[in-house]
DNA sequence: CGTCGGATAATCT
DNA sequence: GATTATCCGACGA
């Protein structure tokens, strides 16, 4: 369980997806060429939060593993909302300006049929974080510390007792190398992990 | 259902 | 200047 606590109340997920990264070993990870500002964070004490930007509009998060000196991680993919659905929803539906909002068109009348199903809130490491409102200033952030803003937490022992599907692995998604290494885990038909798509290339100038 | 291309800017070379 | 641990809307079947 992940929980995201902010004066607009609580978001809880539970994981679904994760992928790994093994630092300055793995040609995929983002300390494959040493420290920098940005992946300070992952040479620091694992349990906490390393937040990075990415194309140009979205948010990652992991969990930082190694011991310090080290720079393994686990990057957050998906989860599926247990608490605070609305404020999720609200949280994806306004991003910024442009997503999911059609201009002239009447808002859709219950939540459960509004146009962003409930399995979608945190279905990919972007939207995941957009759910939980996690940016840059959450970087560094105890995940241990059950009064951070931003947590991690056992879930509480029995509630997943005889219900817990296999974990399915795979290649990790769009990477460009790396590929060979299946360190992407998710739960079997679980309706929340994401889709897996392939490292594409876009066009140059 | 599936594939495809554009958006968009921090970060690194 | 090139690349990117992505998402979304459009379009075709």
């Amino acid at each position: 369980m992940l929980e995201r606590e902010t004066a607009d109340g609580l978001v809880a997920v539970r994981l679904t997806e994760v992928e790994a990264y093994a630092g300055e070993a793995d040609p995929a990870s983002h300390a494959y060429r040493g420290k920098t500002p940005r992946n300070a964070v992952m040479y620091g004490p694992p349990g906490h939060a390393y937040v990075y930007f990415t194309y140009g509009m979205h948010f990652c998060v992991n969990v930082v593993c190694g011991p310090t000196g080290t720079a393994s991680a686990v990057l957050l993919r998906a989860g599926e909302v247990i608490v605070g659905e609305d404020l999720a929803r609200r949280r994806r539906m306004a991003g910024n300006g442009r997503s999911r909002v059609v201009a002239g068109a009447p808002p859709a009348p219950g939540p459960a049929r509004g146009p962003l199903a409930a399995r979608d809130l945190a279905r990919g490491p972007a939207r995941l974080c957009q759910a939980l409102g996690i940016d840059r200033a959450l970087d560094g952030t105890d995940l241990c510390d059950p009064a951070a803003p931003l947590r991690l937490r056992s879930a509480a022992p029995g509630s997943l007792a005889g219900q817990q599907p296999g974990v399915q692995f795979g290649p990790r998604v769009g990477v460009s190398v790396g590929v060979e290494t299946p360190w992407r885990f998710w739960l079997q038909a679980d309706p929340t992990v994401s889709v897996y798509r392939p490292h594409v290339r876009r066009n140059r100038v």
